[in-house]
DNA sequence: GTCTATAAAGCGATAGAC
DNA sequence: GTCTATCGCTTTATAGAC
């Protein structure tokens, strides 16, 4: 049995596993409560507004990851040559491969778009995906490909659209069938101006 | 204000549009009784085992939409030459840009896979992604795509993927984006073998 | 700071009048 | 067949003991 965590820093993690699993409205205190081995009134100390405020702090702590462990080294690609630019997407792609677990666990922010929760968490959601979009394309377009903006929105989709099929078809090879295609228009886009 | 439908198979795509704003678990029963303008009782007597059967007619009734619009043109068109497949993947995207309202709709299976709804209707989720995939690969593979089924899978994705894009970042554009990728993917990889 | 008990509201489902 | 009233349960949030 796991240690109850005792900060809020550290409950955040476990509410984010909760939350993907449960989504937002099948996350119920009494789950979240057994996820957390934490008692109600606990969780209400670290989060005084309740569920939403749970939320907003696993929406923020997903892409807190995501800025330091994609977006950044992204932006750092790109600003490199068109070698590092492709090493650097290519990277990109495994570390999001090892996020997702191969398909097997879910886009929250994703999951959240296609529901409810979309307008209540507009900001946060709208926010993760045009932050990966732009570090994407400026790392695509270091790396020569023609139209960086359009592939990169086309390789984040791909990603999601990957994670959708993997559930639905209950295959994680499906996931990665989308993220090696990713890997493949990334690579072909960016010979296209290789001349 | 519209007429209240009378029968059950004019109440169920009320209900799909009312679980399709809602979700499964936000579309509570007052919220299908105010949509379809029915009192508890009616629904009930439609529906004798409740939102779950309810939900089920609901998915039931949208592959037969898409066996119909989609599935069965396709089919249809890997029957006939090349030029007649490649036309009729060209008019299944546009049948679906259509349904999807470019986007502003979204899939209900799609979402479905990736809540906890995936569990309880996963022959139904699983079972409209396939048929999908299948149809479509048939269709590429008459079309001289050298791995129809990866590349069915790549489109069908794409489209599940510019949903969740389309809606997070609240641009139908990144829907009509990812359809446009995927008609040029369709034409670029029959040419392939169009020696 | 952490717990249990409880309040107030909403849920899905059912019963019974008509 | 359609309605309203209501049951039993769960929900989020709060209050108060420790």
């Amino acid at each position: 049995m796991a240690k109850s965590p005792t900060t809020r820093d550290a409950v955040v993690p476990v509410l984010a596993e909760a939350f993907r699993e449960h989504g937002y409205e099948g996350a119920s205190m009494s789950v979240l409560q057994e996820a957390s081995g934490l008692g109600r009134g606990s969780l209400y100390n670290f989060f005084p507004a309740g569920k939403e405020e749970m939320a907003r702090a696993v929406l923020d702590d997903i892409r807190s990851w995501f800025a330091e462990r994609v977006f950044a080294p992204l932006r750092a690609a790109a600003g490199g040559d068109r070698a590092s630019a492709q090493a650097g997407i290519a990277a990109m792609l495994d570390e999001v491969d090892g996020y997702f677990r191969s398909g097997r666990r879910i886009c929250l922010q994703g999951a959240f778009a296609l529901g409810r929760e979309r307008d209540r968490f507009a900001e946060a959601v709208g926010g993760y995906f045009s932050e990966w979009a732009d570090a994407l394309a400026a790392a695509l377009g270091a790396s020569g490909a023609p139209e960086p903006r359009a592939l990169a929105l086309r390789i984040v989709g791909a990603i999601q659209g990957g994670i959708v099929l993997a559930r639905a078809l209950d295959d994680p090879g499906a996931f990665v069938a989308a993220l090696d295609d990713a890997r493949r228009a990334a690579r072909v886009e960016a010979q296209t101006r290789k001349d």
